[in-house]
DNA sequence: TCCTTCAGTTAAGTTATACTTAAGCGAAAT
DNA sequence: ATTTCGCTTAAGTATAACTTAACTGAAGGA
């Protein structure tokens, strides 16, 4: 049996006319002719020997043959376009697309961005919060900021910073917390985004390196570490926050962080881009520039005992 | 930026040259000149607006933009080929492919292979022997035949037979193995292919349910169910062996099965293959003809008292 | 009922793509 | 020094892809 691939531009026609379920649509879609169009399905049949629409109507309808090669033109057109699409994104170096957590987007690189345009005028920068895994070679993306543990098979990468986190709160309520004791007595929020931690670095933890008893199942929690932070603000009550994520309100005084002790966490931001594309100009830029930006945010290290967690009892 | 994808012919040009890294192995492969593929590739790299490949002495290698589109360009193929093949196998009614377990296929399919030949003269049957998952869109199988649990999501499911099983042995083993008591003092073989089973199915399951404390835990292990009865058939040992597979060798008196208490699985072994394709001529055949099989082979059912092995405690 | 519209087909003719042949080129191999 | 190898280039050709225009058959509306 003849196994070799029909004309392209054939197997082209049928993926739209799949898509679409419309003749017409498909032919609208690529910029040919219905005649044209129907041609190539004509074709396409031709070749396979048997028909793969069944004509009704005013319709179409995929014949069992259809069925069995939609899926797979639908794929394969696909990965070439994302392929073409990826490397034409290549030569483009005027825009720049990175992906981040939210709140890592919404606490650290917006706060910084304008620094950074005003950097690299030439640059336009894109950000696309989502905590998915990215995949550089089916997304649309340049970097990727990501905050765990790593290791990043195949991939070029960079450690940005270690996190560390301490309560955090508004001057004005700083008035009425001197000693960790004293905490009992505000709201605590509860920053649920970093649960895959291990060992876990809650309330729960920083009370027992702090050596007091204080109940801290109660407060509200947020599933996103920023709004977390954004609750802090207004006053509500303290927030065990990630000082990466922190940092900017508390070196402009919005925020203030009285304690001492601090708690370390093994997992780290890293900077991600595909093997050898960090020698891309204006991802050397952005990593240059990021990497600038996360060593002078060591500031509010000074004072500190940093503690880890302990390890739960099995 | 103009996404669409360049002339598909170019693109199937530089899959080729990059997989061959030779402009002239692609030309061949393609049954092309070599002429024709260096113009599709200088038509590729005018439509991405630079080199794919760089030009050597007497090679070619890839740009970094190859590399990029390289692998994309190879899935995307691929999966055209793939979905091109299948369809076009739609048609050929006169070979079917089938896949199983190497025991099922060995002591099941084999023994009864000529029967089918027999009924469907017109049909040219291809066993491939693999405990691998097949994927219908990929792989190039009609049937597969897999024994565990389902459910099987998104595919065509006929369940073909429950399993059980029960020690066997040849007829001169026998003669001095007369109570479980007995098998104390002859070789226990262990089937170890049905360790993903809960409740395990063993020895050690056997005898609880009979009620008598004989140490199970020595003598050979095989990894393939069929192993184990190719060694009780030389007189080695007893082996508690799924009735499918015992089935022929209990029927033809190489083995006999004295004791009455059997030991239930919840596996059972399932037909399968794409929705609707049930209906091809020659999978219906198939079909029909092994559903048939399988419910003759109930015939060692009578007698037996059936226990499922109890849940471990925990 | 008749007319219109819609979705796809068919025929004839045109354009542009893909391809071949033949000659050329530079570097490595002999 | 000469040949060989792998790719390129130029010129010309074949054919695949496409367009325009006329056609079909059924659904929808007045």
């Amino acid at each position: 049996m003849n196994d070799r691939l029909p004309p392209l531009t054939a197997l082209r026609a049928f993926d739209a006319a799949a898509r679409h379920m419309s003749f017409s649509k498909a032919a609208a879609e690529l910029n040919i002719t219905p005649a044209a169009l129907s041609f190539q399905i004509k074709s396409l049949e031709e070749h396979l020997g048997q028909p793969v629409f069944r004509r009704l109507n005013r319709a179409v309808e995929l014949t069992e043959a259809g069925r069995t090669l939609a899926p797979g033109t639908a794929d394969g057109f696909a990965a070439l376009t994302a392929a073409w699409r990826n490397t034409r994104r290549l030569q483009d170096n005027s825009t720049l697309t990175v992906t981040a957590g939210p709140a890592f987007t919404a606490k650290w690189l917006a706060p910084r961005l304008y620094d950074f345009a005003q950097a690299n005028p030439d640059i336009e920068l894109r950000l696309s919060a989502s905590l998915r895994i990215m995949d550089f070679t089916r997304d649309e993306i340049d970097v990727a900021i990501r905050f765990g543990y790593g290791p990043d098979e195949g991939l070029f990468s960079q450690r940005l910073a270690d996190e560390w986190m301490t309560p955090v709160m508004t001057p004005d309520l700083a008035k009425r917390v001197k000693t960790p004791v004293d905490l009992a007595n505000v709201t605590l929020l509860h920053d649920d985004s970093l649960h895959f931690l291990k060992p876990a670095c809650d309330w729960a933890a920083w009370f027992k390196v702090e050596g007091v008893d204080v109940d801290s199942s109660h407060g509200p929690r947020f599933s996103q570490a920023d709004h977390a932070i954004d609750a802090a603000l207004t006053g509500t009550g303290v927030v065990l926050a990630r000082i990466s994520l922190a940092h900017k309100e508390l070196q402009e005084g919005r925020l203030v962080a009285p304690f001492e002790t601090a708690l370390t966490t093994k997992a780290h931001f890293r900077f991600l881009c595909p093997m050898r594309a960090e020698k891309r100009p204006q991802i050397k830029a952005f990593l240059d520039w990021i990497m600038a930006e996360a060593s002078q945010a060591s500031s509010f290290e000074q004072g500190r005992r940093f503690v880890s967690a302990a390890e739960p009892a099995e």
